[in-house]
DNA sequence: TCAAACATGTTATACGGTTGACACAAACAT
DNA sequence: ATGTTTGTGTCAACCGTATAACATGTTTGA
């Protein structure tokens, strides 16, 4: 591929002009800018980034590690991720670790190798480990990691909140909440608490169930949701902790002839596509991920600028009514 | 950070000693490997990959350009390409183009910036473009891209047949054709062929309906299918261009109190999550996505070795029979 | 004992682009 | 007439790593 100076030859120019030219950079009349640009064009010139980067010491590439990629609320997210990076300029390199802090730890160190303006990780593994000395800003998303230089999340103990009032208030009485991989950090822990003070104001004390991590990726919630709702037949509201666990309660109640909404009540949580599927749609609490992806942008870029970054930004979420209440 | 040359002093070697060590080339003894290996570590040393890259005139990342990233279809073959990726040694460098051909040219250059060692792309606009001289493989996904050096589709005449023989197997005799982007090239037209061809030997001629573009990011299917439901109100079956689509028909039958599969059935297209999160379960033809996406990697491992790949990989699809036939 | 194999160092060049210092000339302003 | 701004070229150094050529040892083995 043609480089600076094939380019420079072609233009009778200098590589320093045609580097100015490039980088807007000292004086430059108009006649050699057009020369320099046909030249380019002749050429098929691009620029090699590798050698930039190299030159400038940085990057316009943000990496970024995921727990899943299939999942539709990581789908979603990585979606909005990169339309956001597009637009401030960045490419993305992704990363998918499946919640493997192994994984994540090469991957972290496959960023630094690549020397990325920022890391954006939603980490399966949280406080069990700590990242320093990056050379880079990490934005810690929906996880409260440490070792971040920030962390973007929603307001999860206010979801648990709505999700008992709203099933709460249409009448349900015998409630459980169901979510993915618990621990230190986690949001789910945050969604059940806030969850579970609604419901203790109430004299109500909902079931817990939690599913095994690798859930996330195969997705099999229905044997488990089945038992359960043969188990605690008297259960008449559920808080899911995702749309997709929702969608496979609806399916479990149906085959047990329970009517939802009329004899079991559900909310579910994110307000991704499969909210939006099912029969009766999803009852949900909507995260505004597509305002919570612009944010991990902005503060890679605010960050590499020196400005001042909050450690923590908290979004608000709301609740999204369905069919399912 | 910590550059070789801080390796080499900090282990009292030489920088091509070093280097050698890192690339495993010429005679090293035990000792010195070892020697190479604290001082990596106690500076926690991360080579630099841009150099890297730039000296051996090779990189190991692969560009993507995708349609879309939230739509569960692109969402799986993501992460299945990600993940054969990874297998290989490769990093993926992610876009999307929203089928936009100016967005898809800018992608192809950067991926050219960045000297990528393949390219794998879903074109949106196929053969109005072509891309030359890009330096590296490109593999075309699903799309008959007359530029790409090879593609990866999967028998989608085939699978138009297979959803035409469930139907009318199952009775059906008023059938219909719903899908996506039409268009030279894609893949749509042969699931549609496939299906009408079956259909014309029974004497039955479908309705075709196509969607706009943008219903791919969108998925805004409803209110046109419920038009459709009840301006023809005769149909029987349905064979949709993706599961989404198969999910909504669900959903606009029931809201027209329309038995799925009693009045109306229906095969869809994919297999993905969607499929399987509604009431009925969705009878789709199965893509191997996994087998596909491993060999889009393979292919550009191949292609970079010298070695011979085929023009076209076509890949089998299978019907997978669940509750709406 | 002498050659081959092993182990390391030195030095230079290359990859492709950025940047700064410096020189030179023409155009312009005062 | 003199100083400033504008436009371009030359040259060199640098980013971090790879690699080849060549020199210089030390072991090892026949």
């Amino acid at each position: 591929m043609a480089t600076l100076k094939d380019v420079a030859r072609k233009a009778g120019l200098s590589v320093g002009t045609v580097s100015r030219v490039l980088n807007n950079r000292g004086y430059i009349s108009e006649e050699t800018r057009e020369g320099v640009y046909s030249a380019m064009k002749a050429l098929d010139y691009q620029p090699n980034e590798m050698a930039r980067s190299l030159s400038k010491q940085t990057t316009n590439t943000i990496g970024l590690i995921m727990p899943s990629i299939a999942h539709p609320y990581f789908a979603r997210l990585i979606s909005c991720l990169e339309r956001a990076a597009y637009e401030k300029g960045y490419k993305i390199l992704l990363f998918c670790a499946y919640g493997e802090v192994d994984q994540e730890k090469k991957f972290v160190e496959a960023c630094r190798s690549n020397r990325v303006a920022g890391l954006i990780i939603c980490s399966g593994s949280v406080r069990t480990q700590t990242f320093n000395n990056l050379g880079f800003p990490l934005i810690s998303y929906e996880r409260y990691l440490d070792s971040s230089d920030a962390c973007v999340v929603c307001d999860n103990e206010e979801g648990g909140r709505l999700a008992a009032e709203e099933l709460i208030g249409k009448g349900c009485r015998k409630l459980a909440f169901l979510c993915g991989q618990s621990g230190d950090g986690m949001p789910a822990d945050l969604r059940r608490d806030g969850f579970i003070g609604v419901c203790e104001k109430q004299g109500i004390k909902p079931q817990i169930h939690y599913f095994s991590a690798e859930r996330l990726n195969d997705l099999a919630y229905y044997e488990e949701i089945s038992a359960l709702l043969r188990e605690h037949s008297d259960l008449d509201g559920i808080f899911c902790g995702g749309d997709v666990i929702a969608a496979k309660v609806i399916q479990a109640a149906k085959d047990l002839g329970i009517d939802v909404p009329g004899k079991l009540k559900l909310v579910g949580y994110d307000d991704v596509l499969p909210a939006t599927l099912t029969c009766p749609e999803i009852t949900t609490i909507h995260q505004p991920i597509k305002e919570m992806a612009e944010t991990c942008i902005e503060l890679i870029g605010k960050k590499n600028h020196g400005e001042y970054v909050p450690a923590k930004t908290i979004f608000n979420v709301s609740l999204v009514r369905r069919g399912t209440t």
